[in-house]
DNA sequence: ACGGTGTCATAACACTGTTATACATCGGAC
DNA sequence: GTCCGATGTATAACAGTGTTATGACACCGT
Protein backbone atom coordinates (compact mmCIF):
# COMPACT_ATOMS: atom_id res chain seq x y z
CA UNK A 1 0.00 0.00 0.00
CA UNK A 2 2.61 2.69 -1.30
CA UNK A 3 -0.34 5.27 -1.38
CA UNK A 4 -1.07 5.61 1.79
CA UNK A 5 2.35 6.14 2.77
CA UNK A 6 2.67 8.42 0.45
CA UNK A 7 -0.24 10.82 1.36
CA UNK A 8 1.28 10.79 5.31
CA UNK A 9 4.12 11.67 3.44
CA UNK A 10 2.42 14.98 1.90
CA UNK A 11 0.55 15.49 5.40
CA UNK A 12 4.14 15.32 7.17
CA UNK A 13 5.78 17.79 4.70
CA UNK A 14 2.77 19.91 4.76
CA UNK A 15 2.91 20.14 8.31
CA UNK A 16 6.53 20.85 8.51
CA UNK A 17 6.18 23.67 6.29
CA UNK A 18 3.60 24.65 8.68
CA UNK A 19 5.45 24.23 11.53
CA UNK A 20 8.30 26.31 9.62
CA UNK A 21 6.11 29.32 9.09
CA UNK A 22 5.03 29.34 12.74
CA UNK A 23 8.28 29.18 14.25
CA UNK A 24 9.30 32.38 11.53
CA UNK A 25 6.36 34.36 11.39
CA UNK A 26 4.65 33.37 15.03
CA UNK A 27 0.83 32.12 14.93
CA UNK A 28 -0.22 35.55 13.02
CA UNK A 29 1.72 34.50 9.86
CA UNK A 30 0.09 31.15 9.42
CA UNK A 31 -1.77 31.70 6.84
CA UNK A 32 -2.94 28.87 4.18
CA UNK A 33 -1.39 30.78 1.17
CA UNK A 34 1.73 31.20 2.69
CA UNK A 35 1.87 27.53 4.04
CA UNK A 36 1.38 26.23 0.33
CA UNK A 37 3.50 28.59 -1.31
CA UNK A 38 6.44 27.13 1.59
CA UNK A 39 5.00 23.86 0.54
CA UNK A 40 5.24 24.15 -3.20
CA UNK A 41 1.60 23.66 -3.54
CA UNK A 42 -1.30 25.66 -3.98
CA UNK A 43 -3.83 26.44 -1.22
CA UNK A 44 -5.94 23.00 -1.75
CA UNK A 45 -3.46 21.34 -0.30
CA UNK A 46 -4.05 21.91 3.23
CA UNK A 47 -7.79 21.37 2.06
CA UNK A 48 -7.57 17.90 0.67
CA UNK A 49 -4.84 16.73 3.36
CA UNK A 50 -6.58 18.78 6.09
CA UNK A 51 -9.94 19.35 5.48
CA UNK A 52 -8.88 22.75 5.97
CA UNK A 53 -7.51 25.23 8.32
CA UNK A 54 -8.67 23.81 11.56
CA UNK A 55 -7.75 20.26 10.87
CA UNK A 56 -4.39 21.54 10.13
CA UNK A 57 -4.51 23.69 13.74
CA UNK A 58 -5.38 20.16 15.49
CA UNK A 59 -2.70 18.56 13.60
CA UNK A 60 -0.15 21.55 14.61
CA UNK A 61 -1.45 20.93 17.88
CA UNK A 62 -0.73 17.42 18.23
CA UNK A 63 2.43 18.00 16.80
CA UNK A 64 3.34 20.26 19.35
CA UNK A 65 2.77 17.92 22.37
CA UNK A 66 4.36 15.35 20.43
CA UNK A 67 7.93 18.01 20.63
CA UNK A 68 7.37 18.90 23.86
CA UNK A 69 7.05 15.10 24.83
CA UNK A 70 9.97 14.22 22.96
CA UNK A 71 11.97 17.39 24.75
CA UNK A 72 10.80 16.22 28.11
CA UNK A 73 12.35 12.52 27.41
CA UNK A 74 15.37 14.60 27.00
CA UNK A 75 15.86 16.58 29.80
CA UNK A 76 15.16 12.99 31.38
CA UNK A 77 18.38 11.41 29.40
CA UNK A 78 20.85 12.90 31.90
CA UNK A 79 18.67 12.24 34.73
CA UNK A 80 19.02 10.10 37.77
CA UNK A 81 17.13 6.62 37.56
CA UNK A 82 13.38 6.47 38.43
CA UNK A 83 12.70 7.22 41.71
CA UNK A 84 14.15 10.05 42.23
CA UNK A 85 12.32 13.17 42.46
CA UNK A 86 15.32 14.81 40.69
CA UNK A 87 13.65 13.26 37.65
CA UNK A 88 10.59 15.19 37.80
CA UNK A 89 12.65 18.55 38.30
CA UNK A 90 14.09 17.60 35.38
CA UNK A 91 11.37 17.49 33.54
CA UNK A 92 10.29 20.95 34.43
CA UNK A 93 13.27 22.12 33.22
CA UNK A 94 12.88 20.77 29.60
CA UNK A 95 9.41 22.00 30.03
CA UNK A 96 10.28 25.51 30.55
CA UNK A 97 13.31 24.71 28.22
CA UNK A 98 10.63 24.29 25.65
CA UNK A 99 8.29 26.68 26.38
CA UNK A 100 11.50 29.68 25.87
CA UNK A 101 12.42 28.03 22.58
CA UNK A 102 9.26 27.22 21.26
CA UNK A 103 7.22 30.06 21.94
CA UNK A 104 4.58 30.45 18.60
CA UNK A 105 3.57 26.28 19.33
CA UNK A 106 3.30 26.80 22.95
CA UNK A 107 0.88 29.51 22.57
CA UNK A 108 -0.84 27.38 19.99
CA UNK A 109 -1.02 24.59 22.89
CA UNK A 110 -2.15 26.55 25.71
CA UNK A 111 -3.29 30.21 24.53
CA UNK A 112 -5.67 30.25 21.67
CA UNK A 113 -3.56 31.21 18.48
CA UNK A 114 -5.11 30.51 16.40
CA UNK A 115 -8.13 32.64 15.56
CA UNK A 116 -11.28 29.96 14.75
CA UNK A 117 -9.25 27.07 16.74
CA UNK A 118 -10.14 25.22 19.84
CA UNK A 119 -9.05 21.65 19.94
CA UNK A 120 -11.02 18.47 20.48
CA UNK A 121 -11.52 16.75 23.10
CA UNK A 122 -9.89 13.65 22.02
CA UNK A 123 -7.11 16.05 20.80
CA UNK A 124 -6.25 17.28 24.19
CA UNK A 125 -6.42 14.42 25.88
CA UNK A 126 -4.06 12.75 23.21
CA UNK A 127 -1.58 15.88 23.92
CA UNK A 128 -1.85 15.39 28.07
CA UNK A 129 -1.05 11.47 27.21
CA UNK A 130 2.55 12.41 25.28
CA UNK A 131 3.31 14.91 28.67
CA UNK A 132 1.55 14.48 31.35
CA UNK A 133 1.67 10.68 31.15
CA UNK A 134 5.65 11.03 31.62
CA UNK A 135 5.03 13.04 34.68
CA UNK A 136 2.77 10.84 36.46
CA UNK A 137 4.56 7.90 35.45
CA UNK A 138 8.03 9.72 37.21
CA UNK A 139 5.67 10.55 40.21
CA UNK A 140 4.29 7.01 40.80
CA UNK A 141 8.04 5.66 40.55
CA UNK A 142 8.50 8.31 43.50
CA UNK A 143 5.88 7.38 45.25
CA UNK A 144 6.89 3.67 44.74
CA UNK A 145 10.66 4.38 46.02
CA UNK A 146 8.84 6.08 48.94
CA UNK A 147 11.11 9.48 48.35
CA UNK A 148 7.66 11.43 47.60
CA UNK A 149 4.89 10.79 49.80
CA UNK A 150 1.23 12.16 48.62
CA UNK A 151 -2.09 10.92 48.77
CA UNK A 152 -2.19 10.13 44.46
CA UNK A 153 0.38 10.23 41.91
CA UNK A 154 -2.43 12.06 39.96
CA UNK A 155 -2.83 14.82 42.01
CA UNK A 156 0.95 15.29 42.91
CA UNK A 157 1.76 15.62 38.91
CA UNK A 158 -1.08 18.29 38.54
CA UNK A 159 0.50 19.94 41.18
CA UNK A 160 3.94 19.68 39.58
CA UNK A 161 2.66 20.59 35.90
CA UNK A 162 0.45 23.43 36.83
CA UNK A 163 3.58 25.03 38.69
CA UNK A 164 6.16 24.49 36.21
CA UNK A 165 3.32 25.77 33.38
CA UNK A 166 2.75 28.98 34.99
CA UNK A 167 6.04 29.55 34.93
CA UNK A 168 6.31 28.79 31.70
CA UNK A 169 3.32 30.68 30.70
CA UNK A 170 3.66 34.10 32.84
CA UNK A 171 7.27 34.14 31.54
CA UNK A 172 5.98 34.19 27.68
CA UNK A 173 3.40 36.69 28.22
CA UNK A 174 6.24 38.94 29.76
CA UNK A 175 5.02 39.02 32.98
CA UNK A 176 7.64 37.48 34.93
CA UNK A 177 11.18 37.48 34.54
CA UNK A 178 13.18 34.02 36.66
CA UNK A 179 16.47 34.11 36.98
CA UNK A 180 17.51 30.20 36.92
CA UNK A 181 17.90 30.52 40.67
CA UNK A 182 13.80 31.02 40.84
CA UNK A 183 13.61 28.67 38.09
CA UNK A 184 15.39 25.95 40.58
CA UNK A 185 13.12 26.99 43.56
CA UNK A 186 10.33 26.79 41.91
CA UNK A 187 10.98 23.41 40.70
CA UNK A 188 11.60 22.15 44.25
CA UNK A 189 8.52 23.34 45.89
CA UNK A 190 5.81 20.96 45.13
CA UNK A 191 8.49 18.61 45.60
CA UNK A 192 9.87 19.67 49.38
CA UNK A 193 6.08 19.73 50.13
CA UNK A 194 5.99 15.93 49.66
CA UNK A 195 9.10 14.94 51.31
CA UNK A 196 8.56 11.72 53.33
CA UNK A 197 8.53 12.16 57.43
CA UNK A 198 7.04 16.01 57.04
CA UNK B 1 -12.77 70.88 28.96
CA UNK B 2 -15.73 68.77 28.18
CA UNK B 3 -14.06 67.73 24.80
CA UNK B 4 -11.97 65.62 26.62
CA UNK B 5 -14.60 64.55 28.93
CA UNK B 6 -16.45 63.48 26.06
CA UNK B 7 -13.58 61.59 24.37
CA UNK B 8 -12.83 60.04 27.31
CA UNK B 9 -16.35 58.95 27.06
CA UNK B 10 -16.77 58.01 23.59
CA UNK B 11 -13.78 55.46 24.39
CA UNK B 12 -15.27 54.02 27.47
CA UNK B 13 -17.96 53.44 24.94
CA UNK B 14 -16.55 51.41 22.17
CA UNK B 15 -14.59 49.45 24.82
CA UNK B 16 -17.69 48.12 26.15
CA UNK B 17 -18.77 47.69 23.58
CA UNK B 18 -15.77 45.47 22.24
CA UNK B 19 -15.56 43.91 25.80
CA UNK B 20 -19.46 42.90 25.06
CA UNK B 21 -18.26 41.24 22.00
CA UNK B 22 -15.42 40.00 23.23
CA UNK B 23 -17.70 38.01 26.14
CA UNK B 24 -20.19 37.02 23.40
CA UNK B 25 -18.37 35.71 20.73
CA UNK B 26 -14.87 35.37 22.27
CA UNK B 27 -11.68 36.44 20.42
CA UNK B 28 -12.23 35.35 17.18
CA UNK B 29 -15.56 37.72 17.19
CA UNK B 30 -13.70 40.85 17.92
CA UNK B 31 -13.74 42.53 14.51
CA UNK B 32 -14.14 45.93 13.88
CA UNK B 33 -17.33 46.49 12.26
CA UNK B 34 -18.88 44.36 14.79
CA UNK B 35 -17.84 46.24 17.62
CA UNK B 36 -18.22 49.54 15.62
CA UNK B 37 -21.88 47.98 14.92
CA UNK B 38 -22.76 47.72 18.83
CA UNK B 39 -21.51 50.55 19.19
CA UNK B 40 -23.95 52.55 17.17
CA UNK B 41 -20.87 53.99 14.69
CA UNK B 42 -18.48 53.50 11.57
CA UNK B 43 -15.47 51.49 11.09
CA UNK B 44 -13.78 54.65 11.65
CA UNK B 45 -14.62 54.88 15.25
CA UNK B 46 -12.00 52.57 15.85
CA UNK B 47 -9.48 54.65 14.62
CA UNK B 48 -10.08 58.03 15.51
CA UNK B 49 -10.41 57.12 19.24
CA UNK B 50 -7.72 54.36 19.04
CA UNK B 51 -6.01 54.33 16.35
CA UNK B 52 -6.68 50.93 14.56
CA UNK B 53 -7.15 47.38 16.10
CA UNK B 54 -3.45 47.23 17.98
CA UNK B 55 -4.39 50.40 19.83
CA UNK B 56 -8.15 49.02 20.81
CA UNK B 57 -6.29 45.95 21.83
CA UNK B 58 -4.60 47.40 23.76
CA UNK B 59 -6.89 49.30 25.73
CA UNK B 60 -8.84 45.96 26.09
CA UNK B 61 -5.60 43.94 27.69
CA UNK B 62 -5.91 46.64 29.86
CA UNK B 63 -9.52 46.76 31.02
CA UNK B 64 -8.73 42.96 31.54
CA UNK B 65 -6.55 43.44 34.19
CA UNK B 66 -8.08 46.46 35.27
CA UNK B 67 -10.96 44.02 35.99
CA UNK B 68 -9.00 41.28 37.30
CA UNK B 69 -7.67 43.67 39.44
CA UNK B 70 -10.62 45.10 40.89
CA UNK B 71 -11.56 40.85 41.13
CA UNK B 72 -8.95 40.21 43.39
CA UNK B 73 -10.00 43.01 45.42
CA UNK B 74 -13.33 41.99 46.09
CA UNK B 75 -12.31 38.40 47.09
CA UNK B 76 -10.37 40.27 49.61
CA UNK B 77 -13.22 41.81 51.15
CA UNK B 78 -14.51 38.89 53.08
CA UNK B 79 -11.01 37.67 53.69
CA UNK B 80 -9.47 38.08 57.45
CA UNK B 81 -7.18 41.67 58.27
CA UNK B 82 -3.39 41.85 56.71
CA UNK B 83 -0.63 39.58 57.65
CA UNK B 84 -2.77 36.58 57.61
CA UNK B 85 -1.62 34.11 55.01
CA UNK B 86 -5.51 33.27 54.17
CA UNK B 87 -5.64 36.41 52.38
CA UNK B 88 -3.80 35.24 49.92
CA UNK B 89 -5.13 32.16 49.34
CA UNK B 90 -7.96 34.73 48.81
CA UNK B 91 -6.72 36.51 46.22
CA UNK B 92 -5.91 33.08 44.15
CA UNK B 93 -9.51 32.03 44.94
CA UNK B 94 -10.68 35.09 42.99
CA UNK B 95 -7.56 34.86 40.32
CA UNK B 96 -9.14 31.47 39.08
CA UNK B 97 -12.64 32.76 39.56
CA UNK B 98 -12.04 35.39 37.42
CA UNK B 99 -10.26 33.41 34.62
CA UNK B 100 -12.87 31.05 34.94
CA UNK B 101 -15.53 33.15 34.84
CA UNK B 102 -13.89 35.94 31.61
CA UNK B 103 -12.16 33.26 29.83
CA UNK B 104 -11.85 35.24 26.62
CA UNK B 105 -10.89 38.31 29.15
CA UNK B 106 -8.13 35.87 30.34
CA UNK B 107 -7.19 34.48 26.94
CA UNK B 108 -5.97 37.70 25.51
CA UNK B 109 -4.44 38.96 28.54
CA UNK B 110 -2.11 35.66 28.80
CA UNK B 111 -2.73 33.62 25.32
CA UNK B 112 -1.73 36.16 22.49
CA UNK B 113 -5.50 35.80 21.63
CA UNK B 114 -5.83 39.07 19.40
CA UNK B 115 -3.49 37.69 16.01
CA UNK B 116 -1.54 40.58 15.84
CA UNK B 117 -1.45 41.88 19.18
CA UNK B 118 1.13 42.12 21.61
CA UNK B 119 1.30 44.28 24.39
CA UNK B 120 3.52 46.85 25.01
CA UNK B 121 5.99 46.65 27.52
CA UNK B 122 4.54 49.34 29.57
CA UNK B 123 1.30 48.56 28.75
CA UNK B 124 2.32 44.90 30.70
CA UNK B 125 4.32 46.51 33.66
CA UNK B 126 0.74 48.98 34.25
CA UNK B 127 -1.22 45.23 34.21
CA UNK B 128 0.98 44.17 36.76
CA UNK B 129 0.84 46.87 39.02
CA UNK B 130 -2.98 46.60 39.02
CA UNK B 131 -2.72 42.95 40.18
CA UNK B 132 0.74 41.41 41.28
CA UNK B 133 1.04 44.84 43.28
CA UNK B 134 -1.98 43.69 45.42
CA UNK B 135 -0.09 40.09 45.99
CA UNK B 136 2.99 41.96 46.76
CA UNK B 137 1.78 43.84 49.52
CA UNK B 138 -0.54 41.15 51.36
CA UNK B 139 2.84 39.11 50.80
CA UNK B 140 4.98 41.80 52.57
CA UNK B 141 2.29 42.21 55.01
CA UNK B 142 2.54 38.85 56.23
CA UNK B 143 6.26 38.81 56.08
CA UNK B 144 6.21 41.93 58.75
CA UNK B 145 3.80 40.15 60.71
CA UNK B 146 5.84 36.96 60.84
CA UNK B 147 3.14 34.29 59.40
CA UNK B 148 5.52 33.70 56.56
CA UNK B 149 9.25 33.64 56.14
CA UNK B 150 10.72 34.28 52.71
CA UNK B 151 13.96 35.45 51.24
CA UNK B 152 12.06 38.80 49.56
CA UNK B 153 8.24 39.42 49.30
CA UNK B 154 8.51 39.85 45.15
CA UNK B 155 10.07 36.33 45.05
CA UNK B 156 7.21 34.53 47.16
CA UNK B 157 4.72 36.67 45.52
CA UNK B 158 6.01 35.20 42.36
CA UNK B 159 5.98 32.00 43.65
CA UNK B 160 2.22 32.41 44.55
CA UNK B 161 1.44 34.04 41.19
CA UNK B 162 2.54 31.78 39.11
CA UNK B 163 1.27 28.67 40.93
CA UNK B 164 -2.17 29.81 40.66
CA UNK B 165 -1.51 31.64 37.11
CA UNK B 166 -0.82 27.73 36.18
CA UNK B 167 -3.62 26.33 37.64
CA UNK B 168 -6.27 28.85 35.86
CA UNK B 169 -4.41 28.98 32.55
CA UNK B 170 -4.38 24.52 32.01
CA UNK B 171 -7.81 24.40 33.27
CA UNK B 172 -8.55 27.26 30.99
CA UNK B 173 -7.02 25.34 28.38
CA UNK B 174 -9.03 21.99 29.18
CA UNK B 175 -5.97 20.16 30.49
CA UNK B 176 -6.67 19.98 34.03
CA UNK B 177 -9.90 19.57 36.13
CA UNK B 178 -9.74 20.81 39.70
CA UNK B 179 -12.44 20.58 42.30
CA UNK B 180 -12.21 22.32 45.25
CA UNK B 181 -10.72 20.37 47.52
CA UNK B 182 -7.82 20.45 44.78
CA UNK B 183 -7.90 24.31 43.92
CA UNK B 184 -7.22 24.34 48.41
CA UNK B 185 -4.22 22.50 48.36
CA UNK B 186 -3.07 24.59 45.17
CA UNK B 187 -3.75 27.68 46.90
CA UNK B 188 -2.10 26.22 50.03
CA UNK B 189 1.10 24.74 48.75
CA UNK B 190 3.18 27.98 48.18
CA UNK B 191 2.54 29.30 51.43
CA UNK B 192 2.83 25.81 53.35
CA UNK B 193 6.23 25.73 51.99
CA UNK B 194 6.80 29.70 54.05
CA UNK B 195 5.43 28.83 57.26
CA UNK B 196 7.86 29.92 59.89
CA UNK B 197 9.74 27.68 61.80
CA UNK B 198 10.07 24.96 58.94
C1' DA C 1 -19.11 85.18 7.16
C1' DC C 2 -15.10 82.68 6.54
C1' DG C 3 -11.21 79.32 6.71
C1' DG C 4 -9.41 75.50 9.40
C1' DT C 5 -9.78 71.60 12.16
C1' DG C 6 -11.50 67.40 13.31
C1' DT C 7 -14.89 63.64 13.01
C1' DC C 8 -17.84 60.90 10.46
C1' DA C 9 -19.53 57.50 6.76
C1' DT C 10 -18.57 55.52 2.43
C1' DA C 11 -15.85 53.14 -0.75
C1' DA C 12 -11.79 50.96 -2.13
C1' DC C 13 -7.46 48.14 -1.26
C1' DA C 14 -4.91 43.89 0.03
C1' DC C 15 -5.37 40.19 2.68
C1' DT C 16 -7.69 36.05 4.98
C1' DG C 17 -10.40 31.21 4.80
C1' DT C 18 -13.46 28.87 1.96
C1' DT C 19 -15.83 27.05 -2.03
C1' DA C 20 -16.84 26.01 -6.88
C1' DT C 21 -15.10 25.15 -11.29
C1' DA C 22 -12.06 23.46 -14.80
C1' DC C 23 -7.91 20.95 -15.93
C1' DA C 24 -4.70 17.14 -15.54
C1' DT C 25 -3.43 12.67 -14.34
C1' DC C 26 -3.97 8.06 -13.17
C1' DG C 27 -6.03 3.10 -12.98
C1' DG C 28 -8.98 -0.22 -14.80
C1' DA C 29 -12.90 -2.24 -18.46
C1' DC C 30 -14.09 -3.37 -22.73
C1' DG D 1 -6.14 1.41 -27.88
C1' DT D 2 -9.85 3.87 -26.14
C1' DC D 3 -12.92 5.25 -23.16
C1' DC D 4 -14.60 5.99 -18.18
C1' DG D 5 -14.70 7.31 -13.42
C1' DA D 6 -12.04 9.02 -9.79
C1' DT D 7 -8.69 11.73 -7.62
C1' DG D 8 -5.71 15.57 -6.90
C1' DT D 9 -4.43 20.05 -8.39
C1' DA D 10 -4.66 24.95 -9.77
C1' DT D 11 -7.39 28.88 -10.78
C1' DA D 12 -10.84 32.06 -9.81
C1' DA D 13 -14.53 33.82 -7.17
C1' DC D 14 -16.91 34.65 -2.68
C1' DA D 15 -17.59 36.84 1.96
C1' DG D 16 -15.04 38.43 5.54
C1' DT D 17 -11.04 40.99 7.83
C1' DG D 18 -7.91 45.45 8.92
C1' DT D 19 -6.57 49.51 6.79
C1' DT D 20 -6.53 53.73 4.07
C1' DA D 21 -8.21 57.44 1.07
C1' DT D 22 -12.05 60.36 -0.14
C1' DG D 23 -15.67 63.43 0.51
C1' DA D 24 -19.31 65.51 3.50
C1' DC D 25 -20.47 67.62 7.65
C1' DA D 26 -20.22 70.20 12.04
C1' DC D 27 -17.85 73.03 15.00
C1' DC D 28 -14.65 76.83 16.49
C1' DG D 29 -11.72 81.00 16.40
C1' DT D 30 -10.88 85.05 13.80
Amino acid sequence: MPEVDDLADRRRLVLESAARVLAEDGPHGLSLRRISADAGGSTQLVYTLFGGKPGLADALYSEGFRRLGEAMRNGLRAAPPAGDPDRIAAIGGAYVGFAKQEPAFFSVMFGRAIPGFTPARGTTALGRECTYGQLVAEVQACLDAGTLVASSADQLARLCWLTVHGLASLEGAGMLSADDAFVEQVLRTPLEAHRPRG
